[in-house]
DNA sequence: GAATGAGCTTGATCAAGGTCAAGACTAAGA
DNA sequence: TCTTAGTCTTGACCTTGATCAAGCTCATTC
């Protein structure tokens, strides 16, 4: 429910990595290792929520579902993302496992009793709940308003400032299609616009799930609107 | 930046308003009324964010804007909402008023301070925050997956939802305009989606600014995707 | 190493919704 | 009452991206 994605929250994310026993265990108390396997469901929209959790190892997609199948996936969640926290009641998405993954589990209450003494553990609950905010708007105005090409420029460039390189290249563990569903586009159009992006010389790939940015100024232009002929 | 706009948010308004000394004044502290004339500017995007606010009467428009002039309505903001939390830094988005508008403003430290120390705030911050996520979630399903004739029944159950009756009629003070770049669509087509929700007996429009809901269930069930030949 | 199958790419076609353009309606003001 | 300007509606046409349909690639299994 509330991944980091921007730039503000993925540097608050290294911090809390680089002194991980201060930030990390400490301030939700201790939690259990859950590990799942690709496509593993960590929890399904409708289920009570008793528990939240923080992704330490692998990518879990966050996602809601019409009745008939349509599909929009509310975020990609990396490690030291947070997800799962609900206010009141059931879940209102499902998150599964896009490749292996480890994630601690929180109990719910284990965090309000503490939220209401500890100050720290209230500063960062606040951070985290402002993060999927501002992450949600910049998201909305993705979907609502910009062109398919535009779309795949922005999601580059924040899984670039998002996620670490891999001697030049960036991992892709979602499939065309998740990141269709991220997007709101037709997994063709995320495979064409793919291919056009590297005629184009904005990336290569390597493969199906690595990319390489090779013009990363070019392509931030791109998913800002600046470049009006992207075909 | 926070609207409240679901079923539950606007329950928690309603309660709010009943008692408005203890809710409302009390939790964080007294304010200053600002008022503002049809398309008075309350923030903009890029400003310093120095206070917060809550509606008391009217209807607010908040959105972000790309360089070239697409805009994406974030929210409308009406009696009982709040809205002009950051978290830290700037802006994200600029907040106009639609109607005549009256709001409360707070300074933000106002509100850290006590934060600390009261629970009674804090839960409130965190009911407000949540409801927030939770809103911009069903938004992004909206803007991602739903056609153009489902986002406008999506947007009229809202309405209906959120705001009172006036003698049958809802009010629908914001534009088609402005109804278009919150739903992803061109002002043509919101049109075009009403004229033909009337024909077909969902709505009656008296004017341009107010609708009557003639068949919600179907209205509902076309927002949420049942209804496979909407047009 | 052939067979299988899942995921990815590409092509051809189609339709939803955008764009451009002309009118209609409404409210405010002269 | 007539004018003017802004908003809304409607029509005609066009574009973007979806859909349908083959192939292709690569990994797995026999």
């Amino acid at each position: 429910m509330l991944a980091m994605h921007s730039a503000a929250e993925s540097k608050a994310r290294r911090t809390n990595e680089a002194n991980s026993k201060e930030e990390t265990e400490a301030p939700f108390g201790l939690g259990v290792v859950l590990r799942l396997k690709p496509n593993e469901t960590l929890f399904s929209e409708g289920d009570a929520a008793a528990s939240f959790y923080q992704i330490k190892e692998g990518v879990i997609r966050s996602f809601r579902m019409m009745i008939d199948g349509r599909r929009q996936i509310i975020s990609f969640s990396q490690p030291g993302d947070y997800l799962g926290l609900e206010w009141e009641g059931d879940r209102a998405m499902t998150a599964e496992a896009i490749i292996d993954t480890a994630v601690v589990s929180y109990p719910r209450r284990h965090l309000e009793g503490r939220a209401t003494a500890d100050v720290r553990v209230q500063n960062r609950m606040m951070a985290v709940l402002f993060g999927g905010l501002h992450n949600a708007q910049e998201h909305l105005v993705m979907l609502g308003r910009q062109t398919a090409m535009e779309k795949l420029g922005w999601f580059l460039v924040r899984l670039a400032r998002s996620s670490r390189m891999n001697n030049g290249a960036l991992a892709l563990p979602m499939n065309r299609t998740d990141i269709a569903d991220y997007l709101g586009l037709s997994m063709e159009t995320v495979s064409r616009g793919f291919s056009l992006l590297t005629r184009e010389g904005y990336i290569a790939l390597p493969d199906a799930h690595q990319v390489c940015i090779r013009n990363f100024k070019r392509l931030d232009a791109l998913a800002r609107g600046e470049v009006p002929t992207a075909h």
